[in-house]
DNA sequence: ACTTACAGTGAATGTCCATTCTATTTTTGA
DNA sequence: TCAAAAATAGAATGGACATTCACTGTAAGT
């Protein structure tokens, strides 16, 4: 097709066109997750992105989606790490261990993010809230399958937990963990809590 | 002031104000459970109500005052319900239960209030979240510290739990048990839960 | 150098409400 | 029965965006 005089730029144009792509999607991120979905306007991310408003729908077709592509993001990277940690070879309460470590140290790093998926997960927008639930699903359906697995190891060795149950409570704790320091009510940062919540897991009696 | 020959009118009439009023809260909460506050208009709470929108101005200021009413009304009721189990005297263990019993109870019947709790809880609408982030601080210590109590109390007995996360743990089980369900992931309705929570909590060894 | 395609722009458009305001209806008290 | 007051109504207003589009600048290929 092209003839040899002319070089093909197409290669670079498009690694180009990714990377802008890439720096919306960070602006974005920046400006969703420091004032919510519904507060933050086209504009703002476009200023921080440094495009004209414009230009950011030559790469996205509309808020909805940027959104979406933000969230499906940061969502694989947070589950890229837990996939990481429990495909890894390892006795359960290693895997245990790992799992809370990870959890609380992304909900130290990562709280507005955070704030921000239960943002969407607990609202209705309009059009979005089908998609999104579904990711929700799986988000939590592979929670609970890596946490089952950890408990079913555990009882091989002495049977004492009920895997579905157990599976809730250490999610929901870590849930408690962040909400209450989102509440600035936890007395140090989540990562204080590994231990702790290790040990209660554990089933290990409390003392002062 | 009145003469003997006109009627004081006042108290029925401010009686019939009140009654409006509830009424105006109650169709406000339908909208508002079913479509999240974000979606909610005026226009449909008006005519939920059967009034026109400018009548539900005179009762209310707006939106956000009429949304922070039907919260706090919620919220009341709830914390109505846990203080009376709380306060009551009984043993520990019957307020942990009577405690998760309730909680269950309240989430399966209120799904729709929980969750828009949450979307006001994680979003942030401009003028409107401070005042609810404060109540939302009051709610969750002070069902802390009613756990905290309970676990202090066993404690007693035989130290083996850790107050402070035990608590932490217990909100966040039910928290958890309420977002399965939501998700349509949990296998049947929270208050068949209510056992098995109980059992879970006092650690006792699982049996299949 | 030129013209053709491509990127990028941001003002203009259209829509969606919350809120206001004037007109209308109902109630009150005589 | 009637005038004044209170309550209700819903159309009009204004502001806040998401999205579009006509235009400008820039790079590509010859």
């Amino acid at each position: 097709m092209n003839g040899k005089s002319s070089a093909d730029t197409s290669g670079r144009k498009e690694r180009e066109a990714a990377q802008r792509r890439e720096a919306i999607l960070d602006a974005a991120q920046q400006i969703f997750e420091s004032v919510g979905y519904i507060n933050a306007s086209m504009a703002q991310i476009a200023a921080k992105a440094e495009f004209g408003v414009g230009t950011i729908y030559q790469f996205f077709p509309g808020k909805h989606e940027l959104f979406s592509e933000v969230v499906a993001r940061g969502i694989e990277r947070y589950i890229a790490g837990i996939g990481e940690i429990m495909g890894s070879p390892a006795p359960w309460s290693r895997h245990l261990e790992a799992y809370i470590a990870y959890n609380l140290t992304w909900l130290e790093e990562h709280l507005d993010f955070h704030r921000l998926i239960y943002e969407i997960f607990y609202s209705q927008i309009p059009d979005m809230a089908p998609k999104m639930f579904e990711r929700f699903q799986e988000i939590h359906e592979q929670n609970i399958r890596f946490l089952r697995e950890v408990f079913i190891d555990a009882n091989r060795e002495r049977p004492r937990f009920d895997p579905d149950l157990m599976s809730l409570m250490l999610l929901g704790l870590l849930h408690s963990i962040g909400d209450t320091w989102f509440l600035g009510l936890l007395s140090s940062r989540p990562t204080e809590y590994i231990d702790r919540t290790l040990q209660l897991i554990l089933r290990e009696d409390y003392r002062e």
